[in-house]
DNA sequence: TTTCTTTTTTAGACATCCCTAAAAAAAGAT
DNA sequence: ATCTTTTTTTAGGGATGTCTAAAAAAGAAA
């Protein structure tokens, strides 16, 4: 597996390649930053080494070789932004770019220690679930903030957006994982959210609320 | 710089780029298992990049932009191979591999942090010197084992060898960095050696002597 | 259903890094 | 000084992964 294989099967799980609707062409070279004729050459390889199904202006889906595949790199790219945020006190905006390097090291054994280093971790620095050796990820019931009822209570588990300038506008707010979270009132006009966090009262806009996970009680 | 880059100033590092005496393709070649005709392309790379100063036929020596290059990259790979042995549990022989590859990662964040975590480390497990930031090398006056008087006593610091096997063969005689040795006898007809170590007798050969590094008290 | 627009593929090219085979230069031997 | 061997370079090409421009197919609109 090189390196630019293993991004195109991450990229195409993250696109939902987990069901069987396959990923166009044009949705992964925008993720990707790439152009479509490059993704194209790419389906064709994958789909020789048995990765993603692929047909001719049908998109690709991943196999699930293609999709187990998929999963380790993603568990080694989490694993390693708990390392970087646990171990060497990086933020949890400053985890990512690094991760995606480090995702491509090939070694079982390094993988499996630095998994006991960390304790077995279930959740990486933005509350995504870190899939086992075996493929299985934890499924947390969550729903985002900005589908909660008035008055309903919960914890914040996890960010939609894990872009700098998201983690940054939350870091500013003091708002982080694990706090608890209380609806008080929707603006209807706008959809912006009045909360208490942590005792504190904070309006969030609707955008804001739209990328923030919530565990209700 | 692209990964290849890389491990082409590494490798003309060690094979002596540090002075002034270029080192011949053929050398290059050999170290790094690949062919002479794919040496003089890289050869030419590195002269446009200014990386090492090259003339047909006659090899090419580190230019100092490209030996603080090399340093780095060692310091990368040294730091990594301590990170694994210490903190990963990995075995002394079973670091270089994995730090081949962890070497290559771009983040000076991650490098600083991790000489940190490591409480700045000056050896790595096989007793080589970390450069520092700067590029700077702790020399540590050692002398080859082959090369003690007899009576003389020493601490065993590091391999000159740092192949499995001989590592390997190190673990089986429970010979390990740090014990104090004392050559007692020097056979002269095979040139190997009766030495004490830690407490035990030991006959050691010629070729083993001249793979283990002491520094005499 | 025909036309227009968007998506996807193909054709051809370029950069990197590697190879083999052959030519050229350097080094060693007589 | 000439011949032989070794070293190094060049020439040409393959694999990977990217791109642009143009063709083809699919989808949407009229
Ligand atoms: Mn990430
Ligand atoms: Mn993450
Ligand atoms: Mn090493
Ligand atoms: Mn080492």
């Amino acid at each position: 597996m090189t390196r630019s294989e293993e991004n195109y099967l991450k990229t195409i799980y993250h696109l939902g390649g987990d069901e069987k609707v396959p990923v166009s062409t044009n949705a992964i070279a925008a993720q990707m930053e790439t152009k479509p004729s490059s993704v194209t050459d790419m389906a064709k390889k994958l789909a020789e080494k048995n990765l993603v199904d692929y047909q001719k202006y049908q998109g690709v889906v991943l196999t699930s070789l293609g999709k187990q595949t998929a999963l380790q790199i993603i568990r080694k790219h989490r694993l390693w932004e708990v390392f970087l945020y646990e171990k060497l006190d990086f933020q949890w905006d400053e985890v990512h770019e690094v991760a995606e390097q480090l995702e491509h090291i090939k070694s079982e054994q390094l993988i499996d220690r630095l998994d006991a280093l960390l304790n077995y971790p279930k959740f990486d620095p933005h509350g995504d679930p870190i899939p086992g050796k075996d493929g299985l990820l934890a499924v947390q019931k969550k729903t985002l903030l900005s589908e909660l009822e008035e008055g309903q209570n919960g914890l914040f588990v996890g960010v939609k957006d894990t872009s700098t300038s998201f983690l940054q506008y939350l870091d500013k707010n003091q708002i982080a994982l694990g706090q608890s979270i209380r609806l008080i009132e929707r603006e209807s006009f706008d959809q912006s959210l009045q909360i208490e966090i942590q005792g504190r009262s904070l309006r969030l806009s609707h955008q804001i609320a739209t990328n923030l996970y919530i565990k209700t009680d």
